[in-house]
DNA sequence: TTGTATGCGTTATCAT
DNA sequence: ATGATAACGCATACAA
């Protein structure tokens, strides 16, 4: 079952090799002759060109790397989806990695990633400079997205998730809450640290209580958020509200609650960050930190477009806003002090 | 910023290419010199073989393809996980398509994987035998998972769409309820024809109401359940249980349900097809439907490594079963008569 | 064990 | 506008 080539249709169609293949690619000098010649005898034939020869002649593969932490956190499968829309734009096929939120795997895509010669990378990365030195050093245009690494150049495109975090304690506090935990990301992360950073200074600008003992680090995967809420609402003095750091984390602690029979909006009071379809669920509606997945995945590659220019494009953050829905009432007999 | 060929490594290495590329791709014939030398070239080039020259050469390209209806679809993210998985035990790179549950991107993702000389293609195909035609024409081995196009030879490995529907049914009459409202998914789909065509069969063995306005055709996608929530739930004699062919579906008409301060439990039995770990955000939580998407996707990779060695390999049906919990509890003042 | 040379399928260059 | 041919980077058959 050998591949048809180029030459068979050529031969098919009575021209030289030479002429197929400027009709395929659709170069001008080619005569309407030799055109429905080629087309005919690629159509009867059922002929496709061969992307690895194609691409092995020219420099580029018309191919963009997407490198994510992990499929299954439905913000990474919309962001996954909102990349792929746009580089079809461009004609870019998107060659997909999931790294699951494990530091070896990532590195293996990268490798394959390069390996492949993708035109371009975008990724949300963990870990820091020293993890992405092969990327880097490698040349290959890249744009971070959602994540960053520290002392690097490359352009990304990140959620505000300083204001998010801060307006949504703000909220909390405003409600009456005083003790309110705090599920973190993962500090290999840049959002995870730079959420919980916010989450701290948003402590001390409300005066609300900064207990050490409030924050749980997580993983970003909803087990670690079960864990956290089960860590939290088993202290002395637990929180009154929580606060989680995406959504998949949130899932496992909401679980957590309704396990315990404490509902959502009534007995505790709850913020997720990332606003996903399935929180529709809820009843009453969750407070969450939106923002665009949509716009980030445009932007990405945007960006990325950009720099396989040879452009030096800015970094974009996005805004992030705080969406009050139910589960965030006043909190029962004011502040507990 | 040219990329470095197996010739740099090979002039750096003071061997020859033909030595340089056995070492790299593990050729016995080689000397302890030769390997360490070459070894040693490479890792100071940082070099990194051209996966597109190398897949012109041999006829493989250690690739899959997956082409999934929808990303954003948790069922379907997490059987992509498990296909990427899978694949990595078996050295393959996935080629991961989205075919937005759209005919003309699912062809258009075809016709990319054939272009790109997938080893092998996995695929839960929507239409029928005409649309995969060029897919099936080609010789590419090819296994069907979720989904499959009648009248193929095409192995596959597909859950048990009846038999979880027929429990659900008659879980649900026992609970008392006779007017069961069903939310399909589209008839392009073999699993929306076979559910469908399961939950009719088990009106008539249970003696439901058997009432064409009972049914809602959907699209799998959410914003078709909260369509088919609002239309079953308007009517004058309203469905007392819903039942949806989907989880996105589910997510959507739990959502309609929700706004109109109908408690799932209590005012509405529920029964979704998947169980998605979202549903945990439910209280009570969620009568399902449950199949093994691991095995699903593990099976299909499985199954195509035999297609490509050559076998062929016989279909495998996963089983479904009813998960009852507390969406479905008995009808008060039972069976509405 | 190693080197040389050829070919994989395509595009681009150079004549014509 | 077209044809012949070289070249892309790598693996392998063949010679040594």
């Amino acid at each position: 079952m050998r591949s048809l080539t180029i030459k068979d249709v050529a031969e098919k169609a009575g021209v030289s090799v030479g002429t197929a293949s400027r009709v395929l690619s659709g170069h001008p000098a080619t005569s309407q002759e030799a055109r429905t010649a080629v087309s005919d005898a690629v159509k009867e034939l059922g002929f496709r060109p061969n992307a690895q020869a194609r691409s092995l002649r020219k420099t580029t593969t018309q191919t963009i790397g997407l490198v994510l932490p992990d499929v299954r956190n439905p913000f990474f499968a919309d962001l996954a989806h909102a990349v792929e829309q746009r580089a079809r734009d461009f004609e870019y096929l998107t060659l997909f990695g999931n790294a699951n939120e494990d530091a070896e795997q990532q590195d293996r895509y990268f490798d394959i990633m390069l390996t492949q010669r993708v035109d371009g990378l975008i990724a949300a990365p963990r870990g820091n400079l020293a993890d992405l030195q092969a990327v880097l050093d490698s040349g290959v245009p890249t744009v971070f997205v959602d994540r960053v690494i520290a002392n690097t150049k490359v352009p990304s495109v990140t959620p505000d998730n300083a204001t998010g975090i801060q307006e949504a304690v703000r909220h909390l506090t405003g409600q009456g809450h005083r003790r309110i935990g705090y599920i973190a990301g993962p500090q290999s992360t840049s959002t995870g640290r730079e959420r919980l950073a916010a989450y701290k200074d948003a402590l001390t600008e409300t005066h609300a209580d900064d207990d050490g003992a409030l924050i749980f680090l997580g993983d970003f995967q909803s087990a670690s958020g079960a864990a956290g809420a089960r860590h939290l609402l088993e202290q002395q003095d637990p929180p009154t509200a929580l606060l989680a750091a995406d959504s998949l984390m949130s899932i496992g602690a909401i679980a957590v609650c309704n396990e315990r029979g404490l509902a959502i909006g009534a007995d505790i009071a709850f913020v997720a960050y990332d606003d996903i379809e399935a929180f529709t669920l809820l009843n009453p509606a969750l407070t969450v930190i939106a923002h665009d997945v949509n716009a980030m995945g445009r932007f990405a590659v945007d960006l990325l477009t950009q720099v396989i220019a040879g452009e030096t494009p800015e970094s974009v953050i996005l805004p992030s806003r705080l969406i009050i829905r139910g589960s965030t009432p006043p909190l029962p007999g004011g502040p507990t002090q």
